[in-house]
DNA sequence: TTAAGTCACTATCAAAATGATATTAACATG
DNA sequence: CATGTTAATATCATTTTGATAGTGACTTAA
């Protein structure tokens, strides 16, 4: 898809590292806790090669680290870099359109680990703590 | 990517529908006013044969509406539902998350259209009122 | 001591998606 | 009638995906 990331607009920009289904879930799964390869794939049912060029872009990326847990036999597993844990509200929030759009059937809840309360993410703006999609957005260019 | 639509995380859920960078970007132009094939064709540098999947899929989807704006020449325009709409801040996080980790060199910024001032989005629990992120959250399977 | 298991991959290859370019259909305008 | 506008298709090469099998470096159980 071509040089996106030169582009001025930062939606542009972030989804030249993680523009696709499978780094998004790969990075849930890693919020959740899972770290390994074959965590990952038992997880997502992805195939070995796809799941190994995801990990490598988004260590590249800088979403995740390889760390060697173990030196025999050589084993190495992935972690969250800051920038990693700092996506979990983008997913969080598209979690929560998926539960208000297309929640049919059981699903999953995302709750609070302390108060065992289920979350109501919102997005809104830190400076006039309104929600966000409640007053018009305008885009100033650079320049 | 099979099928994804019936895991129980409504993340995946989310996924299904708009789990592409296309996708977000037309939805991103559909928030910021564009309606028209020509305009997010020009917009996004998009083949033509890609673009007219994609807004079908969209529109298949429930996030946009086909509306017919001339019946002579006929020609039909894209307006968001309002489930396209309420992905707006899906989006908006994930440019916030592209501004801090992707940021080098100028960026486009997104401003409150009335006041005019940057908005600085993020994401809260209606709940606590915490920012997410900086509590452990837990997933509560169905059932 | 060998057989089986674990785990993080790589090799191979068919199938699907993407993307570039050209073209079309249905008109309006000069 | 020639040209322009606009929402698409057609065609086809390239790229990406995904399924399956195999590998290397071990550990563990028999």
């Amino acid at each position: 898809m071509k040089n996106l990331s030169d582009a001025f607009c930062p939606i542009a920009r972030g989804l030249t590292c993680v523009g696709d289904a499978w780094s998004m879930l790969i990075l849930r799964d890693a919020s959740l806790g899972l770290t390994r390869f074959d965590e990952f794939r038992k997880s997502l049912g992805i195939a070995p090669t796809i799941l190994t060029r995801r990990l490598a872009t988004l260590t590249e990326e800088g979403l995740l680290e390889k760390r060697r847990y173990s030196e025999r036999p050589p084993r190495d597993e992935y972690v969250l870099t800051a920038a990693g844990r700092d996506f979990l509200p983008v997913l969080i929030l598209l979690g929560a359109w998926g539960r208000q759009y297309r929640g049919e059937g059981r699903l999953a809840r995302y709750v609070d680990a302390e108060t065992g309360e289920e979350i109501e993410p919102v997005a809104v703006d830190a400076v006039t703590g309104a929600k966000i999609g409640t007053r018009p957005i305008r885009v100033a260019t650079p320049e």
